[in-house]
DNA sequence: CAGCATCCTAAACGATACTG
DNA sequence: CAGTATCGTTTAGGATGCTG
């Protein structure tokens, strides 16, 4: 089933997934969804412009509840990749930024997002003749 | 639903933005699903490698459905990243391979999949720590 | 082998209400 | 402002059975 490394033993934990992202036993894969995730990339982009306050960050971030956004920032502050500035201020002021390595996952994902961006007409057009394709002709 | 083409009512200044990934209406924004889903990436992944057949795929693609392998596979051919090559032949034999767009795309995934798994060891401790910060801690 | 249709559960999500 | 808690809905995902 799920053999990933020449062991026979594929129901218990074994240190050899070190680095194999198909494996689903590979810790990165977690951190790569929460990165490549829906929120996670749009908040990784919103940031790499600069810090931004929650609020701020929810209004950049097109479409996001308050609920998502909190979960996704402390997903990725967890993994390290976004630092939260909180000041004990009234009101509070809490500002997030990106850490050195965040900066480097968003540029890369920045650069997926522009070349996903720049060849949506290809894009576009490969799903029209897709449907045409599959369209279901009949009569 | 309405479109944003025109971008007059936004309150924001839009200089700084060439692109709006981080509006919900932006088309690009499902093909970056379908790129960087769970099963999205892993398959572009698994395929800049060289053209698999589907269960061969499936086994690279550790722990992935049928369903949704085939439903990733349907959505990234769509978009054209994917080309499926059957024959028909008996037993059936369908190949799939990357297309020129889809390797690019694969390439720009792949530099993010190695950076971040390049990097785990940091994202393990800042979890780490992280843990360590936020455990209830009595006594 | 390469799938599609169906059912069903688990997880993601969004809206709302509430707290410090 | 910056969140957390809860709830109802929606979607993703897995298991199974069937087809060419």
């Amino acid at each position: 089933m799920d053999e990933n490394g020449g062991s026979g033993t594929d129901d218990r934990p074994s240190d050899e997934w070190l680095f194999d992202v198909f494996s689903r036993r590979c810790p990165s894969r977690g951190t790569l969804e929460h990165v490549t995730g829906r929120w996670g990339s749009l908040t990784l982009g919103a940031l790499h412009e600069g810090s931004l306050r929650f609020n701020a960050l929810r209004r950049r971030v097109d479409g996001v509840s308050e609920k998502m956004l909190s979960q996704t920032l402390h997903a990725l502050e967890r993994d390290g990749l976004v630092h939260r500035e909180a000041q004990p201020t009234n009101p509070p002021r809490v500002d997030y930024e990106l850490t050195p390595l965040g900066q480097q996952v968003a540029e890369q994902l920045l650069g997926l997002i522009h070349l996903v961006e720049g060849r949506m007409a290809e894009v576009m057009v490969a799903r029209d003749r897709y449907d045409e394709a599959h369209a279901v002709r009949e009569g």
